[in-house]
DNA sequence: ATCTTTCTGGAACGGTAGGTCCATAATTAT
DNA sequence: ATAATTATGGACCTACCGTTCCAGAAAGAT
């Protein structure tokens, strides 16, 4: 055959999406790609076709990444507890004050909604899959079906909020505490009308 | 004197405003602007200094706008009924379909975060302080202070999420039964714990 | 009617954007 | 060792960005 690629195609990517996370679509150039990903020009079309595209691969990256996360803490925890780890994990986790990305899906829909509509709709469906996800939890911590989905349907809303919140670098606690009150709504919610669930 | 300004300076922020809202900060060009605001380069840089200056002017008119509009609230209705409004009025209003800009506060933060941190403060603060104007009504409603508190950041936060499915152009039904689940989380919560305003 | 002041349209500016192209370097197969 | 193939670096392209500048038009004051 021939001369091999060069670079390892995964670790740039993962870069790429660490950028776009950070400064969005429209805000990171080529030349900024090019530097932080550490390949020339044809490479970056030869292996990528535009800027376009890697933009849709670190979409789908993130997101697959996102949901891994909640679905290895549902296998590790009660339901209940794994969705408020999913909600946690974004904030607490991380000491850096500068690692307040929130999320490239939400930054996603919000910066392309009127710019690139399949771009906001990728982002859109990715977000609706996590809703499915909350879904599921909440059914196996005792939700009502119908429950469960209004639920799963406010939780996510909680999240694109608290995704916003958390690039105005609001201070974690606040962010737990408001985290912590739509927890407190939602459970005794499914308690209430579920009682035999009253410890979850 | 001399020749006098030929445009509406008001009206002209007003379709910037517009403008800006739809399709954020940096996906508008002053192209785009100058066309809709109907003056010529000069004239638009004798009047408003530069294209971030202008986007400083729109983000204070919306703002204000934005504040008004749930203050006369306030003087009309009951307290959580004239809350109900704020978050129900952007979203069943209109019947136009492209009209789901989302908060221009909200999009202002997401797209601006680490691209202009003037900016983003500047729209955090104008949704700080519709976040007290939350607490206000809150207070109203018979919320003791700390829980008036807590359920103002929750609100903001429900507030920012919504925006957010707002341009994701979720169903009306299904972004106003949102809202109400989550006021219904929140109205059972204060009649819970100050049983004497059960009915609100 | 003239002077002065200010606004206006449009040309022009340097800079950068995303994308293309080609000569060259590097690697494998023979 | 050579041929064939592919990746690479960097020059180059066009288009548009926000901004500046200037000549001239328009209006009030005298």
């Amino acid at each position: 055959m021939s001369r091999p690629v060069e670079f390892d195609r995964d670790q740039a990517v993962q870069k790429a999406v660490h950028l776009f996370w950070q400064r969005g679509y429209q805000a990171t150039s080529l030349t900024d790609l090019l530097d932080t990903m550490g390949l020339s020009r044809s490479s970056f079309y030869a292996a990528f076709g535009d800027k376009r595209g890697l933009f849709v691969e670190c979409l789908d990256v993130f997101a697959s990444r996102n949901q891994a996360l909640l679905q290895r803490a549902r296998d590790r925890k009660p339901p209940m507890a794994a969705l408020r780890s999913y909600f946690e994990r974004n904030f607490g986790q991380t000491a850096d004050p500068d690692l307040h990305f929130g999320c490239m899906l939400v930054n996603t829909v919000i910066e392309l909604a009127a710019i690139d509509q399949g771009l906001c709709d990728l982002a859109g469906q990715h977000l609706k899959t996590v809703q499915d996800l909350f879904e599921a939890c909440l059914g196996d911590a005792g939700a009502e079906p119908d429950e469960a989905k209004q639920a799963a349907a406010f939780l996510m809303m909680v999240n694109e909020g608290a995704r916003v919140s958390d690039r105005q670098r609001i201070s974690i606690p606040d962010q737990l505490a408001r985290i912590n009150t739509a927890f407190g709504y939602v459970e005794s919610s499914i308690a209430n009308r579920n009682p035999a669930n009253a410890q979850l």
